[in-house]
DNA sequence: GATTGTTTCATACGAACGTTTGAATCAATC
DNA sequence: GATTGATTCAAACGTTCGTATGAAACAATC
């Protein structure tokens, strides 16, 4: 493989940065995981800033072909594409067939982002974004504002990212609860049923309890 | 006042390291901020990491006498709890009364817990969770999971964090939206209604659509 | 096999880091 | 006003950081 080093490094690096931040992860740690020289990070990428946005971008172009959004047929029910788009989701986040750091790296970039990664960050969310905007137009009324069909779409995907960004709450406030780790599709299953019914295109996820009195919103 | 520049340290360490996470905040620069000279940090709390964490208790506590969640009167309608719960969490985020830093860095916390501040994060998170818990226990079916009740918890908080954890997404999402700020009480009607409506104890955040097929989920 | 360009290596540099120290300053007590 | 204990201060400690450098090792070309 060509420069093999250098997509040491870059591995290596992802994994340092995405799991103690950037100025946490020192060169020294880096290159010894890399099994590179030292001067190797200055060889390849001049600057330990270049090094992180070489990461940053490699983990945004795998993750594109990691696990796309399948090409929905255009007769396909919104509800069902919306569906499709909530697990696609949750296996980016969950599966674990691909490096951890890929994921982890683009989160702390989404939640405080670099001035130097900003259009790899653009480029990693704004598809998504116009997926799930898309089918949202859908399902959505036409006379809803602009604003409302983004907040309907943060609570989408606020109900997903929490789930990963928060895990370590989770299994704090969880660990009295016998639970089997929640599988993917079932939590899936649950965004997609809460989203649904919110909005008024399914069911509620329980049979409502008779409430006493009905109380003005 | 009693150990003033303990006080100020406090301070100081608390906005850097919730600005830029603990490695990234060098004492040199929170001393600088607290007006104090380099070896104050040492002789009022030996340790770097001694000052974090008392800067991590220090947002605690007063984020418990902040805003705190209002006495709700027994009888009070599970939904109008749920209403002001929501309410008084954004009101958390997003009020700027108390300084921005308490909040930061117990969700830096939050997100990547240390160990040393463990307990002290169980202490903040653990009465909201109750809060939660005891409120939607009233609003679902006794028969209900307790692994499902959780999960509609979580469906309900990782809505309202999503605002405040990825608000650099969401203005660059939104960047060519005319919107005015979003204020707080709109935010907390958006979720309040979409989790009610989710769990059918209250209308869709919208007159559903007539859509054309529907889809078995 | 000498030459050339690329990559690795051991080593060193200055700056910044967390921490230490001992003297100076302050406030209160007798 | 001398004594005592708590606090502040300037200066220095040894480490580790990111980066730079020049020689060695390697690969390819002629």
């Amino acid at each position: 493989m060509v420069d093999d080093t250098k997509q040491r490094l870059i591995n290596a690096a992802g994994e340092m940065f995405a799991e103690k931040g950037y100025e946490a992860a020192s060169i020294r740690d880096i290159c010894q995981r890399a099994e590179a020289n030292l001067a190797a990070v200055n060889y390849h990428f001049v600057e330990k800033r270049q090094l992180y946005v070489a990461a940053v971008r490699h983990a945004q172009c795998c993750r594109q072909e990691d696990v796309p959004f399948p090409e929905w047929p255009a007769e396909m029910p919104a509800v069902d594409r919306l569906r499709a788009f909530v697990e696609t989701m949750f296996a980016r986040m969950l599966a674990g067939d691909r490096p951890r750091w890929h994921l982890e790296i683009m989160l702390r970039e989404l939640a405080r982002p670099t001035e130097a990664c900003a259009a790899v960050v653009e480029d990693y969310i704004r598809p998504m974004a116009d997926t799930l905007r898309g089918i949202l137009r859908d399902l959505l009324p036409d006379d809803m504002s602009e604003e409302q069909r983004w907040m309907i779409g943060f609570s989408v995907v606020g109900q997903i990212l929490f789930y990963y960004v928060h895990q370590p709450i989770i299994r704090l406030l969880m660990q009295n609860v016998q639970t089997t780790e929640m599988p993917l599709d079932q939590l899936a299953n649950h965004v997609t049923r809460f989203t649904l019914a919110a909005i008024g295109a399914g069911p509620a996820v329980v049979r409502p309890v008779p409430t006493a009195t009905g109380s003005a919103l």
